[in-house]
DNA sequence: CAACATTAAATGTACGTACATATATTTGCA
DNA sequence: TGCAAATATATGTACGTACATTTAATGTTG
C-alpha cells in the first residue's frame, strides 16, 4: 500500500520529505512485526539480539563492552537488558575473576532452549517479516539505495 | 559507506537479513540527526510534530483524539506529549466547553515563535537530513520500495 | 429517569533510549 | 609506593512507546 493510503496524507511538499516518512513508517512497521513476533516468548527484540551474541560466544562469556560493540544501538543500555535476562534466569551475571571490574555474562541452558524455540518458528523469515514481497535484484537496489542516502556532503 | 562496514559485520546470511537490519540502521541513523537538530531548541521530535499538526488547526483548538489520529505512531501518548509542551509553555490545555470529557489544546504565541524559528534554520531540508545525496529518481524509486516492502502475502 | 454502555482522556507499569554521573578496579608513571 | 588517569560497569533522570486500567462525562435504552 502507498504511504499516502496509509498515513492519510495524500500529498507531500516534496519527494524527501515524503522518504523521510515513508522511511520512519516502514521501520515502526517492521519493528512492531517484530515486536509482535517475540512477545509470546517474552522477549523483547533486544533481549533477543543479546541472547543471540550470547550464543555465538557460548561456552565463553561475554562482557557489557562486547555487547555494546555488537550491538546495533551503541547508546542502548546493555546493563539493563542483561537485568532483565538474568532475571528470567536466560542468562548468568558474574564477576570476572582475571579483571574484577568486568563481569562475565553467559546464557544458560534454558536461554539456548528458547533461542531454539523463538528461531524453530522460523520467526524472522522474510515471510513473517515482510520484505517477502521484494525480489533479490529489488533487494540489492534498496540496500543499495539506503546506504547511499546515509552519505552526507 | 555501506552497512557491512557500518556496522562492522563482513556478511550476512541472505540479502533479506541485511536489508532488515540496514533498513533499522538507517532508521536509527535519520532520527538521531532529527533529534540533535531539535535539542538546541529544547524539543524531541514528537514534540515538534505536535506543535505542527497544533499550528495546522490555529487558531481552532484541537483534542487529544485529533492528535493521535494525525501522528504517525498511533500508540504514542499524546496525553503526555502534551503535558511537556504545556510545561514549557507552549500550548495550553483547557477542558471543552461543549464535551466536558473532551480537552482543547492550543498552540501559544510562544509555541508558534518556537516553530518559526525551528523552521527558519532549514533543519529538516535533505540537506542536514541525508537523502541529499539521492536524485528525484532514485528518490521515487526509494518510496516505492518501501511501499512493496511492507506488502504481505 | 435510572442503569448501563460508550467515549475521551489520564494514569500506571514495564521497557527501551539518550545522556550524565557515580563507583569500583586497574594501570601507568612520578 | 602512591596517586592520578583510564577502564568497566552501574545508576539516575528525562523522555518516548506499548499496553492495560481508571476516571469522568455523555449517550442510550428500557
Amino acid at each position: 500500500m502507498r504511504i499516502e493510503d496509509e498515513i492519510k496524507q495524500p500529498v507531500f511538499r516534496n519527494q524527501y520529505e515524503k522518504a523521510i516518512i515513508n522511511l520512519s513508517y516502514t521501520a515502526g512497521w517492521l519493528q512492531m512485526r517484530q515486536a509482535a513476533a517475540f512477545k509470546p516468548y517474552g522477549l523483547t527484540l533486544p533481549q533477543f539480539n543479546i541472547l543471540r551474541i550470547l550464543r555465538g560466544q557460548h561456552p565463553c562469556p561475554a562482557t557489557v563492552a562486547l555487547l555494546i560493540d555488537r550491538m546495533l544501538d551503541k547508546t542502548s543500555n546493555a546493563s539493563r537488558i542483561v537485568d532483565r535476562l538474568v532475571e528470567k534466569q536466560l542468562v548468568t551475571r558474574t564477576v570476572c575473576p582475571a579483571n574484577r571490574r568486568a563481569v562475565d555474562i553467559r546464557i544458560t541452558e534454558t536461554g539456548l532452549a528458547l533461542l531454539g524455540r523463538v528461531e524453530a518458528n522460523n520467526l524472522l523469515d522474510p515471510t513473517h517479516m515482510g520484505l517477502g514481497s521484494l525480489s533479490a535484484e529489488e533487494l540489492g537496489l534498496f540496500n543499495d539505495l539506503l546506504d547511499k542516502l546515509r552519505t552526507v556532503e
